[in-house]
Formats: C-alpha cells, structure tokens, sequence
DNA sequence: GCCAACGTTGGC
DNA sequence: GCCAACGTTGGC
C-alpha cells in the first residue's frame, strides 16, 4: 500500500465538501500536470491512503485523510468545452488526463500547517515543504506518513 | 494583490 | 532541440 498527497484549494473544493459528498466520495478531477497525472493513473492504487492538503488560503496545510477506492480513469471534464477543465488536445479515444476517486475517511481536529511541516528536518525531503513546488499529487513516505500523524 | 518558481507552448 | 514568452500555482 502506498501513501499520497493532493492538494485542493478549500474555496473550490475543500475536505468538507468530500465529506458531504454522497457516499462521502467525489472523483479528483482537474489534475492538468503530467508528473502528478502519471503517479495517479500508473501507482495510485485502492486502498492507498491520502493526506488532504489545502492550499492557496489563510492556513495551508494538511486537514485530514481520504482514501483511493478506485484507480484511474480518464478524466472526462476535460472534454467538456464548458467546463474549466476543458483541453481541446483531450479526446475519448486519447483522454489524456485521467482521475480517481476518493473517499472521505478523517478529518483532523486541528490544521497540521505548512509552517509546522516546514520546521521538522524529518520530512525536509517532502516536495511539500521544497521551495517553490507545485506538484498538487506527491508520493509520502511510510516513515513521512507515521512521522506527520505523530505531530497530533 | 504581489511575485517567485515552475511548466508549457511555439517560433526558429 | 533551444529558449523566450507566457500562464499558473500557491505562499505570503
């Protein structure tokens, strides 16, 4: 079993919006980025667990823990000329961009925030806390995972 | 709202 | 294949 993190703007779609999804479960749609598209369709597998991180707001930081309950597929809002997602290069035959689905399991009592992450040596590896990255999925550790679980 | 860092695009 | 221009992310 493996163990992530994604990032989601709270404003747009926050760990209380997953929560009240029916079934507590919601695709994760809108990845446009290959590095973070390739990690979620070839090695995000079911059961794999799943930090929550909320980003671009007054706290950043992680929130909670959602679960992979099924592997990729292609993403279908980018075909829609509609949406936001949309990318005319995107096609049902080449889909291009792919999601999975996820199901709420846990949310913090408290924000484990980027500042906090930022001060502890154990995690200084994680793409997180490294300046200026953007990657909205990244693999997380075992001993990265118990570590921040820890901080509680 | 600012801006640094980064990814993507497209001309050559 | 290089690289400048541009768009986006995301912390602050």
């Amino acid at each position: 079993m493996n163990y992530w993190l994604m990032k989601s703007e709270p404003d747009v779609f926050g760990i209380d919006h997953l929560k009240q999804c029916p079934n507590k479960t919601d695709h994760w749609d809108g990845v446009r980025n290959y590095q973070a598209r390739n990690m979620m369709r070839d090695d995000m597998k079911k059961k794999d667990l799943v930090f929550f991180y909320h980003s671009n707001c007054g706290l950043p930081g992680i929130v909670g823990i959602m679960e992979v309950v099924k592997e990729s597929y292609p993403d279908y809002t980018a075909l829609n000329p509609e949406g936001k997602y949309y990318d005319p290069k995107a096609s049902a035959e080449n889909p291009r961009w792919f999601m999975v689905d996820v199901k709420y399991k846990k949310k913090f009592k408290r924000t484990i925030s980027l500042a906090e992450l930022k001060t502890h040596s154990m995690i200084e590896d994680m793409p997180l806390v490294r300046k200026g990255n953007r990657l909205s999925i990244m693999p997380v550790t075992e001993q990265q995972w118990q570590f921040i679980l820890s901080l509680l």
